[in-house]
RNA sequence: UGCGUCUGCCGAGGAAGGCGCAUCCAGGCUUGGCAGCGAGGGUCCUUUGCAGAGGAAAGUCCGGGCUCCAGAGGACAGGGUGGUGGGUAGCACCCACCGGCCGCGAGGCUAGGGAAAGUGCCACAGAGAACAGACCGCCGAAGGCCUCCGUCCCCGCCAAGGUCGGUGGCCAGGCAAGGGUGAAACGGUGAGGUAAGAGCUCACCAGCAGGCUGGGUGACCAGCCUGGCUCGGCAAACCCCACCCGGAGCAAGGCCAAGCAGGGAGGAGGUGAAAGCCGUGAGGCUUUCCGCGGGCUGGUCCGGCCCGACGGACUCCCGGGUAGGCCGCUACCGCGCCUCGGCGCAAGGAGGAGUCGGGCAACCGGCUCCCCAGAGAAAUGGCCAUCCCCCGGUCUUGCCUGCCCCGGGGACAGAACCCGGCUUAUCGGCUCACUCGUUUU
RNA sequence: CGCGGGGUGGAGCAGCCAGGUAGCUCGCGAGGCUCAUAACCUCGAGGUCGCGGGUUCAAAUCCCGCCCCCGCAA
């Protein structure tokens, strides 16, 4: 029953968990999103969602949450196990769902490889961490 | 039938299904590691049943509740409101009425007290702008000068001079009716009057002030009499008058857990009174009162409170820790029962629905029924499939209507302590009353 | 969520409280000076005063309602 669930494990909530995927300092983006994001430890992926008042007013900040939450949701299979995401919602643009799905899978699967290759040389160079 | 004015109201696409979110309750698991505690939190599974955004939730423009500021008291300052009467917990809101302005009209707008308490302002233009003024203009009677004519005096006649009368010009001077300026120029019409004129005088009208009568709770309205003839506008300028207002705000405030480290600077004294104790004594000490001084009271003062010599009330500066949770928070509370955790009853509120009564209305009162989101990186959205509703197109045809099919659309907008209003944004529909015009009968 | 401050030529600001003329510096354009450029001198253009109402004869200014920007904190 738990494939498309989206319960608060799969959320993150707190401003330690925002400020740890924002200092790793890695990120994807195409003209949609922008996706920051960081390995954790729980064989889960974790949702956090940031939109700025800029975007526009309440309820379109609301639809945005809403539309990236269930293109979260939908998909979390082919998402990459084991990695906190923070979300940004590009500025200018009308939120779809099709749009969302394909960038948010693109990006942190993106975001994954960033972070394997910086494994990789970290353990060639153990010393420069 | 067209152009308009206006009253009241409804829905916020609907029905049902799936995935998912999410509130309450019960149980299990877990809390970076180790041992213990567990304020509380997280998560999972199962079951039960019930709720789950708005008319503006918005802007934060007013008014409250609630909480804290020392128990919030008086005066001043400051701020707000501004026709009258009513409604209300209260308001800057609502209703009714009055006055003013606009509109042919139905109707609309209206911060609408006081300018004969005081101060100030009224640019430019214009002659003159506040108890004003004389540019053009009108007059120039009485007064002065000049020109010309007539008359009379002097005289034989003329001239000159003088007297009286007249024509014309200039001046002193008079006037404010007309022109022109301006947003605004000390009333309008007519007659008398005069050198020309003028409320200078009179009649009527308009306006002002005072008084009386009648109507209305009142703002005010109607009528009559008297007066002086005139006395501008701006108080959303200061101000005066009447009424109202203490300040901050749920990030208020209370509590729990965890954690830390403090340091520096400034900072106020009388020997006045009483009592007690010590001392042979000069005197010393303690308490209370008085006085003085310092400080706090989030504008000031009074009032109130705290403190006053090796210890300090209070103020300022530097540095350190926390950024988690609970209550407030939405039905607690009260009463009863009991296995102390719940259950039952009842209550609650400027609450909603219905109904009856009062009132022109806003609204009020009685009765019956209902219990209505409580999240906390923030929930109702989104997606999938079906039907109905709205709009457009197409198909047989010149038009209309219906069906099928295709396409598109359903606005503004998201609770965050809670209410009452206002303002602003915005889709669709229903409805009451009425004006002006056109056509027909 | 609550509370403050501001919007004036291309840029940064004055003027607003006590209403009648929108001003200053830099920049821009033309001319002069110079062999030339800069500097300097002279002249000039350029402003719906955020938007809409109201008060007033008259509003950047006073009052009301909206829009936008910036800041503060338990």
């Amino acid at each position: 029953m738990g494939e498309f669930s989206f319960g608060r494990k799969y959320r993150l909530q707190h401003r330690k968990e925002f400020d740890r995927v924002f200092a790793s300092r890695v990120r994807a983006g195409d003209d949609v999103l922008l996706v920051y994001g960081a390995p954790n430890l729980l064989g889960h992926p974790r949702l956090g969602l940031t939109v700025s008042r800029k975007l526009g007013k309440a309820t379109f900040r609301n639809r945005w949450k809403r539309l990236i939450r269930e293109a979260f949701r939908l998909n979390r299979r082919q998402l990459p196990q084991e990695l906190d995401l923070v979300v940004i919602p590009r500025a200018g643009v009308q939120p779809q769902l099709d749009r969302v799905t394909q960038s948010l899978i693109q990006l942190a699967w993106q975001v994954r490889r960033k972070w394997d290759r910086r494994q990789r040389t970290e353990e060639k160079h153990p010393g420069s961490g």
